[in-house]
DNA sequence: GTCATCATGTAAGCCGTTACATGATTGC
DNA sequence: GCAATCATGTAACGGCTTACATGATGAC
């Protein structure tokens, strides 16, 4: 799911992690992913060669690189450290702490495997690669929506079937109880259905794009 | 999560882990727990007090408890392990491989506290939430239904702003490809509407039963 | 010069999954 | 007797979160 993210945004720019997070975050609607999860997959993407990080381009952020370290060479242990990692930085990046991520052609090719991927997904992984179905040929894209679909039948179904067998003791008091259970399925239910509904209007569109 | 679902289940009946895992699918819409997961929890909330295993009552499958263990210790290792845990079984449970398991006072406790606390939480606990609220007094019921509106009217804020700053750059070619992702959005933001007439009705259903 | 924000990372731990292993019950 | 299902558990692992640690930049 990480990795759809990741790679889907950097298709449409390079971006560093802090701004990736910040994209995500809209994309999903609030409920971004952590630091502590974003950072981590960055770094295996980058080793793993799907991702390469980028002298600091004209896009995100400040502009001009202006890039020296001139190292003091303290002779404390932190100041060690710190001029180790400034060196490290200088070799990587740019000019400061900003890293910027670009996609390779390798990272690329992931993209279109995990848009494509046929088995079922969650809602939110749908949701992903719904936003960044564009670049899909027609075909895939048509197909990942009727996949969408037909799971999505096969759930209402359950749904329905699941709600049949009510309770046969029926008496009375039980009545009012359980309520708000069956508020809470009417809803599933129809939220389903909502789903179904754009789904139906999306493919209705792909259809028309078709001809 | 786990906690809630087991714990409310267990207060409308005894129950033992594979037919609680059944409904709870059911409550949840097919996307249920694993069983890795809900046999440690229920080990871990009977260790806890919370649950109690009870020599198999009359609901939950076949009536007739006739518990005599009788061990014919042969030689072999894989026999000994049989003969202890059939031993191990005899001890804790009626007669078969079932073990049925029963709310305690300290388990209904933690229920209501599950179900009362504040702070905000992830739509599958807010589902769980509902289904179980008919047990709640009608105040924190309400209390329940309003915490999530708020929620939710934050959560459609942010869409709509996340909305707003679209795409400054807005040059013709540009404007047919992020189409699907627009879509999701508006789609999303709908959903969010949806939830929410929901919880009004919910709400109002409240206002008019106080009287 | 200090505070908020931007920016990157690490470590510990939670919560859940899949895969594996075992055995009882029931229907044919 | 054999297979399908019911039933309970363990082990390994995955993915994501929180909390922690560090430092740069910009505004005042």
């Amino acid at each position: 799911m990480i990795d759809l993210a990741i790679l889907g945004l950097l298709r449409e720019q390079d971006l560093h992690g802090y701004e990736l997070k910040k994209r995500l975050g809209e994309l999903l609607g609030g409920r971004s992913i952590s630091f502590g999860s974003l950072y981590p997959a960055l770094a295996r993407l980058e080793k793993g060669g799907l991702l390469a990080a980028v002298d600091a381009a004209s896009d995100p952020g400040a502009p001009g690189p202006s890039g020296h370290a001139h190292v003091p060479s303290s002779g404390s242990l932190k100041g060690e450290l710190a001029a180790f990692r400034a060196a490290r930085h200088a070799l990587r990046r740019g000019n400061r702490g900003k890293k910027v991520y670009s996609l390779t052609s390798r990272g690329m090719d992931r993209l279109h495997e995990l848009l494509n991927d046929p088995t079922p997904t969650d809602d939110r992984t749908f949701a992903l690669r719904v936003a960044f179905c564009g670049h899909l040929p027609p075909a895939a894209r048509l197909d990942l929506f009727e996949r969408r679909r037909a799971q999505l039948h096969i759930r209402l179904a359950e749904q329905r079937q699941a709600g049949q067998h009510n309770d046969s003791n029926d008496n009375g008091r039980d009545h009012r109880r359980d309520r708000y259970l069956r508020s809470l399925r009417e809803h599933d239910t129809q939220t389903i259905e909502h789903d179904l509904a754009w789904l139906d209007r999306l493919i209705a569109g792909e259809r028309q794009a078709a001809q």
